[in-house]
DNA sequence: AGGTGCATGTAAATAGTTACATGATTAA
DNA sequence: TTAATCATGTAACTATTTACATGCACCT
């Protein structure tokens, strides 16, 4: 987040919940402690500034040796993708679940997808439009996902609840 | 696993990597402790075999109780669905990355999502035809979503490596 | 009056992986 | 001969979340 200027844990969190959050979440639990270390360690530099009551706000940017370790680090992950879903999971167990119980699931499944295409499609037009290519790629590959598995479910549903009453 | 039957530890790692592997996975790490826990607990019950040059095999089986605490599990579950992608931040931050390093990135996972999707493929019509719905529904799930990562990527990635040299 | 946003941080708990330890059998 | 498969388990480590602790400002 450091990348594009500075800016203080709590707007560290906000900033990738906004952008990342469909492919990548903090808790302030371990972004607070990771400032901390990235402080110790030189990649970091901190500005305080004291604001009218409220906790002093530490404004962080990266230092050059910062900024190399970033693209370092950059270039040695092996960019997993990786899916963990309690979703499918139960699903494979629809057997089990009663009728009603299953059709919740798979309704409030399909609303949060459309509620995160929506957010990620206002982002591409608004925002979208200065950041970088990758930054584009990577929400329209979201975006695409998502619609798959509304698709998906729209036209799959009924093989899990067959005939059910109005 | 062992809703279908009986099954050890290492029976039980290898049957969710096969059928769960792209949304779930596990360590021996993890499910051994977990038997012994619901061994304790009286959620399953464990028969010893001796085998020849080989340590026992232990086999464990649902109790009543077991299939009831499982059930009861299943609806509590809220069922979410989470996806965490190196690959889509790194993407984000792709004008830091070399173009041959972006591009064995693309290439690297599109070739892994055609991987799984053959793999899944496979399972619909050979077991997948004797599995619950539930079972087809998640597994058609995976490749309906796997097929759109490639379609996306094959689209799109002119917009990340623009005019670039054969 | 109550909720949300701003703003920092810690401690405890939970989750999960990796590496270790051991070792025979079987297929390429 | 090398790797994979079968087979159990523990210990150390890494990662991450949740709950706590604090408290003003602003909007409805």
């Amino acid at each position: 987040m450091l990348t594009e200027g500075s800016a203080s844990g709590y707007e560290i969190r906000k900033l990738l919940m906004e952008r990342f959050g469909h492919f990548m979440r903090v808790s302030y639990g371990s972004i607070y402690p990771a400032l901390a270390s990235l402080l110790d360690e030189g990649l970091v530099e901190c500005q305080e500034i004291s604001q009218h009551s409220r906790p002093d706000k530490k404004t962080y940017h990266l230092t050059a040796a910062g900024e190399q370790a970033f693209v370092a680090s950059l270039q040695q992950s092996p960019g997993r993708h990786r899916v963990r879903s309690e979703f499918l999971a139960l699903l494979c167990f629809a057997h089990y679940l009663p009728a009603d119980c299953l059709r919740r699931l798979l309704d409030e499944r399909e609303q949060e997808f459309r509620e995160d295409i929506a957010e990620a499609d206002t982002w591409l037009q608004d925002d979208g439009a200065k950041a970088p290519a990758g930054m584009r790629f990577a929400a329209g590959f979201g975006v695409a996902l998502l619609r798959a598995a509304c698709n998906y479910i729209e036209e799959n549903r009924q093989t899990l609840t067959p005939a059910h009453a109005d």
